[in-house]
Formats: structure tokens, sequence, C-alpha cells
DNA sequence: TCTTGACCTAAAGTTAGGTTTAGAAATTAC
DNA sequence: GTAATTTCTAAACCTAACTTTAGGTCAAGA
């Protein structure tokens, strides 16, 4: 049971609080990439522990997990990250939560002009501005119109 | 062609900007309430392209279907809402807006704490803080662990 | 009138992010 | 050496928030 060896997905599981069905389905995904041992089980280093953390924590904050892959991209693939390289992806995901409450802090200021005018007529409305992609499910045009005065 | 014979769904999907088939779906989800025509058709009132543009409001900031269904339950039933009614609902979604945006405020501090050891070892690292319900998906124990100094 | 376009219902499909299930093989514990 | 755990894969299932499809009805205009 050498150092060496790696974690099984069950171990792994326990550090981080995932499902094991989870960790399956971050690496289907693209987010972790385990070896196999002779008898086709995965094995993890100890570094996935810190990298799976990281993942939840860019969950947290909205991203969606191709996005994580993109910011883990960040992370070298030839040796175990250092804490440099941590800190380096944690800034840029420092970055996108910074832009995402400045998103919320000018949507709810926007809100506060129609709170103003008791009306909820736009385009003062928020939703005009089109950046807040973290939100945007389904699909089609979103866009919103008041009671305006010509029919 | 008199305007008691209120709006047509088609009309609605162009005033709002919705697709017909998300209006006939906020009505299955309790969100909005045509009356039916002769021939079974649905029909809404002026007032129900504000309720539309309210429920996408509540949406840009998180809000689910069933969170927007309460909310809207603020406003009078027996009658067309006035301006009051919507600034005082409006008054809820900010209040749930500012405490979003304490919440991912509160995650960024964290995390700069994280960013300054370059580690990302916990518990620092905000998910041990339990309330930011709006983005917990999915089921299951979530915490976070470091590569803690015993296996 | 007749034909097009808008509308109807019900059910199935879609995406994200997973979980559950089933049956088999590997590991660990005794 | 055998029993109990773990793990394996593949596929089905789950929720939210919709869209699409299929087959039929209603309404408006020439």
């Amino acid at each position: 049971m050498a150092v060496s060896e790696g974690l099984s997905i069950g171990a792994l599981a326990r550090r981080t609080g995932l499902a094991v069905s989870a960790i399956r389905y971050y690496e289907a995904q693209g987010l972790i990439s385990p070896w196999r041992n002779p008898g086709g089980q995965r094995r993890y280093q100890r570094a996935d522990i810190r990298r799976l953390s990281f993942v939840m924590i860019a969950q947290q904050f909205g991203l969606t997990l191709p996005e994580i892959r993109t910011v883990l991209s960040g992370l070298p693939g030839n040796r175990t990250p250092t804490p440099q390289d941590w800190k380096s992806i944690s800034k840029d995901l420092r970055a996108r939560l910074d832009q995402r409450i400045d998103t919320l802090t000018r949507l709810r200021d926007d809100l506060d002009g129609c709170i103003g005018c008791g009306c909820l007529s736009l385009p003062k409305c928020a939703l005009y501005n089109p950046d807040d992609r973290a939100q945007a499910r389904g699909s089609g045009p979103r866009y919103l119109m008041g009671d305006a005065p010509e029919g």
C-alpha cells in the first residue's frame, strides 16, 4: 500500500465529500483524469483532492462545468500543481466572480429605479443588458417590454 | 375588437419577447392565469405583460419559478395590481437580491484568503458556509476537505 | 367559402448536473 | 479460501425550465 499507488475513488470521495458517481461524472466532463491500476480501477493523486475542492468552490460561484474545465486548463498538465499554480487560477476565478457581483449590483440598481417609479416599465429594467450569461438558460430571445404608450 | 376581449397568447408573446410555449409553461406552473374565449383560446389582461416582465426580471436575479410564484402571491388576486402593489413585491425581490450579493461578496472575500496563502486549504474556503441555497444543485453532502496533515 | 395562420392538448425531447440500477469483476477482510 | 466490500460499465432516471412534435381546431381575410 505504498503512497505511489494513489487513492481509490472511494477514498477520494471521502476526502472531498463528493459522491463516487459525481467524481466519475466529472471525469466524463474532462475535469479530472485518473489512471487505472492493473485491475482497471481508477487511481488518483493526492493533488486531485485539491482539484476537486476547486471544482466545488467554482460551482458555488456559479460557473458551469465547461467553464471550470477552462479555468483548470490553466494548471500545468505535466507536473503536480504548485501553490503558485493554484494561486494563479484562483485569481482567474476571482475575476469572474467580480464580474458576476458587478452584474448583480447593476441589476439591483436598475430595479431600484423601477421601484422608484413603481411601474416596472422598461427599458430601465435590467434585462436589456445581455451580460449575465451565467443565468441564461433555455433558448430563444429574452427581451423585456413594458406597457408602452403605443400598442 | 374591444379592449375587454384581451390579448391572445401570440400578442402577449410579442409584447414580452417570450415564446408562446414558455407562456403556456408558466401557466402550468401557476405564474399566470388567463381566461378562455368561447373558442377555448387563452386571453390575457394587459396587466399580464407587466406580470411576465416581472417573472423575467426575477429569473435574472436567480429565483426559481416556485419562488417567483411565491413573490407574485403578494399581488392582489381580486383586482388589477396598482403601481404600489408592484412596488411592494419589487422590494421583496430587492431584498432577495441583496442577500445573493452579500453571499457572493463573502465568498469572494473567503477566496481572497485562499489566494493569499496559495493553498486552497480549508476550512477558510467558503463552502463550509451553507447559505447559498440559490446555487445548490443536485443532492448529497457537499463539504470540502483540504490536504489535511493527517490522512 | 375557403384557406392560411394562430391556437389547442398531450407527450416526448433537450441540457445541466448528477443519481440509481443492474450485473459483473476486483479487492479487502477474516 | 471464502465472504463482504468496492469498483467497473452502460444505461436509465431525476429536476428545472423549456422546446418540439403530432394531430387537430379556431379565427381572420380575400
